[in-house]
This record gives structure tokens, sequence and C-alpha cells, in this order.
DNA sequence: GAGTGTATTACTTCGGCATT
DNA sequence: AATGCCGAAGTAATACACTC
């Protein structure tokens, strides 16, 4: 538990930061009021302010600066809002869940592989100072499960579909590729530094990814979803991709724009919802997703 | 007395080292 | 590995001194 005070204790500074910004003295008062016991305090120096103040910059993008008229500490530059919240509440529910054993069976979990979030810790903390890392990998493509040890340098942790990657670039090939968290096993972060890839911005790469899979020589493509009513609320609440736009809402159809790459994750979540979704744009996803029917058709028309 | 340059003050910031 | 303590360096605000 106390590994993990720091990942808190971050978040305490952020939320009392961005709701107003104070002095030192009473960001340290909000804290003491948050620490629980000897166990659990987040009361600390100046000097352990200072440096957490250079972490949250360089893990959550979050500028802090003090400014001297005001005697304050203030949030100049602020990241997405909702990617720092999404990161913490991660993090607190990870928490939350390795307290809550006593209440185990009042909290249904769904049963699923883990997630590999045990060495989240540890890879932050090689991301933030950019050590190098080996592992033992095993793919789920191959079908005799093969594992291979691996050596890179880890660049960003991405999540993805409820599932957590950590993109880094392989020592073997020079290449950069996701990790799925959960597949990898016997973490050994080493000393050694490496030199973080000039220009390089995971968001950047990302921006018009669906999931994991990355697609950097094509350009995105524009596509258009016709939903149905009833499924479009669900695509309302909860949209699939930061492109979403919305074209039509009424009680026929939910119709959206996406601009991303149909990579074969997104094929996966549009045949996921069956004939709530039609493909309206481009011409060769619907095609794509004509030729996964009739394949499945296949496998019962014996 | 306004304007300008300089010294002082009161801080933060940051590296190094010790402690846990 | 994380944190705290110390001291050096840096800096913005203020006070002071001087000139015109």
């Amino acid at each position: 538990m106390s590994k993990k005070q720091f990942i808190k204790r971050h978040h305490l500074i952020i939320n009392k930061l961005r709701s107003n910004p104070c002095s030192f003295k009473e960001l340290q008062k909000h804290l003491a009021n948050h620490s629980i016991d000897a166990d659990e305090n987040y009361v600390i120096s100046k000097r352990t302010f200072e440096r957490d103040v250079n972490e949250i910059r360089d893990i959550y993008k979050i500028d802090i600066e003090y400014v001297r008229t005001i005697n304050c500490y203030v949030i100049v530059h602020d990241a997405d809002e909702v990617k720092t919240d999404r990161l913490m509440e991660t993090f607190q529910i990870f928490n939350a869940l390795s307290i809550s054993e006593s209440l185990s069976n009042q909290i249904i979990l769904e049963n699923r592989q883990p997630l590999g979030t045990e060495n989240m810790h540890g890879l932050m903390h090689a991301i933030k100072n950019h050590f190098e890392v080996h592992f033992t990998h095993e793919k789920y493509w191959d079908e005799d499960h093969e594992k291979t040890k691996r050596t890179v340098q880890p660049l960003a942790l991405k999540e993805a579909r409820n599932r957590w990657y950590l993109i880094a670039k392989d020592t073997k090939d020079n290449r950069i590729k996701p990790f799925g968290l959960d597949r990898i096993t016997d973490l050994d972060i080493t000393r050694k530094k490496f030199i973080y890839p000039t220009g390089y911005n995971p968001e950047e790469v990302y921006r018009h990814s669906f999931g994991i899979i990355t697609e950097d020589n094509n350009p995105p493509q524009k596509i258009i979803l016709s939903y149905s009513y009833d499924q479009g609320k669900y695509i309302k609440s909860l949209p699939l991709h930061h492109s979403q736009r919305e074209l039509v809402d009424d009680e026929k159809e939910y119709r959206i724009e996406l601009l991303l790459h149909p990579t074969y994750d997104f094929l996966m979540e549009l045949l996921s919802v069956g004939k709530e979704v039609k493909v309206i744009e481009p011409l060769s996803l619907q095609k794509k997703i004509v030729e996964m029917l009739v394949a499945t058709l296949k496998q019962y028309s014996n």
C-alpha cells in the first residue's frame, strides 16, 4: 500500500490546485486533512513537494508554477482533464480493491484475466526515469503461446478497451510497439538509461487509432455510422473515439462521424453490436463487414 | 519629485547527502 | 526507492541612493 502513496498524494495536490490555487502552507493543511494515520500520511516537506511538482509535470503533463505576487502555486497548463481523471480513477479502483477484501462478497468483479496492473507502478517509474526494462512477453496470436524475452525502452502507458498497454521501443528491432500489461511477466527494471526518442509523442501517434493498433503510413479515414435509436444512446454516453461527431439524432437513427484508422479492433467493435449499426461510409469498410458476416454465416451452413 | 541604477531582502529552486 | 534536511544559486520585489 505505502508504495502507492505518492500517486494518491499527486491526486490530492492536483485536485486542490485545480479547485483553487494556494500557498504551500494551505496545501499542507489540505494534505493533513486527508491523512488518516501514520500509515496513510500525506504531509510532506517542501522539498518533496517540489519533486512532486516535477513528477506531476512528467507523468500527467500538468504544469504547476509558483506565482510570487500572490504567494500561490497555480496550474498554468492543464492536461486533458478526462485523461488524467481516467488515469486516477483506475488507480483508485485498484487501490480500493486491494483494501476491501472484507467486502469481497459485496463487490462483484468481472471474471477476467488480470490486467497486469501490478507492474504499473514499476513501469511508470521506468518511463519517468528513462530506464530500460526486461520482461517475458507471451504472445496470444501464436498458437503455441510463445514466450519471448524482451529488452525495451518504455515510453508510455496506454489504456484501450479496458486493457493496459506498455508502449515501448523494442531494442531487438528498434521499433515502437504495444505490449499488453497482462502478458508481461518477470519485469525487471534496469539501471541502464536510454535516450527518449526526440519528437515522439504517444498522444499524437494514437490520435487516430481506435485501440492499440497503429497505422502511421495511411491517413485516417472518415467513417460514418448509423446506429439504431437505442444503441445510439449508449454511443452518445460512451463515445467510441474522441473524434466522434453527431450528424443525425432522431427517433430513427443516431448517425455519427469518426476520423480514424479502421483497424481490426475497430471492425470487431462494430461487429459486436450486430444489426444495431450500419456502416454508411467508407465502402471499403462496408465490404469488410459483409465479408466477415458471410464468413460467419458459412460456419453454420452445413 | 520623477526617473534610474544599485543594494537588500525574502523568497523559490535545486543538487547533494543522510536517513528510513 | 522515497523522503527530509541543508546550503548554494538564482530571482522577483522592495528599499535605498543618486542624478537631473
